[in-house]
Formats: structure tokens, sequence, C-alpha cells
DNA sequence: CCTAATCTCATCAAACACAGTTTGATGAGCTCATTAGG
């Protein structure tokens, strides 16, 4: 669309609706329904002023449906300029044996044709994007509720083994069958081994250490969710 | 300025192919369309 295309584009009549207030006796009818009462009026009064004359209008009001040939030209010229010069126009009726009125009507008509479509096209366009969008957000939406699952097992882990050290006391049990505590977060593993999961022989330096790693995998959480941003 | 030519937009109706779509044609434009030339 050329510039002054765009800018004529905003100057439909729309732009200036019907300001007038309604008479307060008068049915409320809107701007916009005036007019299409006013245009339909206008067509009837030109039809029946059609059928009303003479006889001999018949052939002349009759529409003329270009050939294949015709129409093919005009497509052909058409995708080369979307609109013609005057003595383009001339040129061109003459070749296909057409009023200029008529190349120029069938210009317009293609012109607002084209821009119809391509409207279509874009809204489409947004709408599959848009309908993306909500599948991605859904998908999030899923993700962050495993997420969140994820780290209250872990939570509820974490507390478990507190109250083991807690209870554990000074009495060691010698072979403990203490379950590793993990947590998997963005495919990372933070936790020990099943051999060093024994709380019994950790060092308050280790325990604090593996705490931090716990609370950083919480941390990661940010990290995990971004991949899907 | 004035005017003619031209544009967009909404709409109609014939044509085409069988109910709905395509397409040629028309009229309005409202703080009365815009643009270009005389």
């Amino acid at each position: 669309m050329s510039p002054e295309e765009g800018e004529r584009l905003l100057f439909p009549s729309f732009v200036f609706p019907d300001s007038f207030p309604a008479d307060d006796a008068a049915p409320v009818v809107s701007g916009e329904e005036q007019k299409k009462a006013g245009r339909q009026r206008r067509r009837r009064r030109a039809r029946q002023a059609a059928a009303g004359g003479e006889g001999g209008g018949d052939d002349a009001a009759k529409k003329r449906r270009l050939s294949d040939e015709q129409a093919k030209f005009l497509e052909m010229s058409f995708r080369k300029e979307r609109k013609l010069e005057t003595p383009r126009k001339v040129q061109l009726a003459a070749e296909l044996g057409l009023d200029t009125k008529q190349v120029a009507v069938w210009f317009q008509n293609r012109r607002a044709r084209y821009k119809s479509k391509l409207i279509e096209e874009e809204f489409n366009k947004l709408r599959a994007a848009h309908d993306a969008v909500v599948v991605r957000n859904c998908h999030l939406e899923a993700e962050l509720l495993r997420l969140k699952e994820r780290l209250a097992e872990t939570e509820e882990e974490k507390n478990k083994a507190m109250a083991a050290v807690a209870t554990a006391g000074g009495s060691s049990p010698s072979s403990s069958s203490f379950s590793t505590v993990t947590a998997m977060v963005g495919g990372q593993q933070f936790g020990m081994e099943e051999a060093e999961a024994d709380f019994t022989y950790m060092s308050e330096y280790a325990y604090t250490n593996y705490m931090m790693d716990l609370a950083a995998a919480g941390g990661y959480l940010g990290g995990a969710y971004d991949q899907f941003s």
C-alpha cells in the first residue's frame, strides 16, 4: 500500500461520525443506520426511475461480463500497477475494446477486493499467533504447577530429614537406611548419595552446605521456568 | 478558489451455477471525500 493510499484510508467518513444530537421526540437512530436507510431510498428511486423510463434501456442496464482474455489481461496489469494513470487506462481500454470507465471500475473493484483479502489474511495470521500464545501459556502454567509440586516434595523431604537428624540425637545407628534427599531441578540433581546420607556422621559444616545447596536448588526454579519463556 | 477527475467504501444485482459466491456497476462523500490544474 502506498503512503498516499494509507493516508487516504485515514479519511473515511467514520472518522467524523454524525455529531448532531438526536431530536428528543424523534426515535433514536444511529448515524450509520440513517446513512444506510438514505442509501437504500436512493437506490429504490434509481431502480424505479430505470424501470419506469423508456423500455429501450434494458440492454444498456444489462451487466456486461468481461471475457476471460480481458480479465486475464487486466489481472496482469494489476499485478504490475495497482493504480492506472489516465493515459495507461485509455490505452488499456483501447487494447481490450472496453470503455475507460469499465477499466477504471474494474481497477477500483480489484483494489477494494485485494485490500479486503489482505485484511482477511492479516486477521488469520493474528488469530493463529494468538492461538499459539494461548497454547504456550497453557504449557507454561502446567510446567509451573509441576515445578511447584516438586518444590513442595523437596521441602517435605527436607523437613523429614531435619526431623530425623533431631531424633537421632547422640545414638548412632551404624547402618542407616536413610533415604537420599534429592532435588531434581532444571535437570540437575542436588543431594547426596545413599552412602553419604547418614546424617549421623555429617559435620555441622557439611550439613550447612547441604542446606545451602537445597536452597540454591529452590532458586534454580526461576532458571527452569525461563527456558520456556 | 473552483472544478473535474479520481479515490474509497458500501452496496446492489446480474451472472454463474444451483444456495451462495463472484463480479460489474453505482452513488455518496455531511465541520459536505481528496487531489491537481487552471
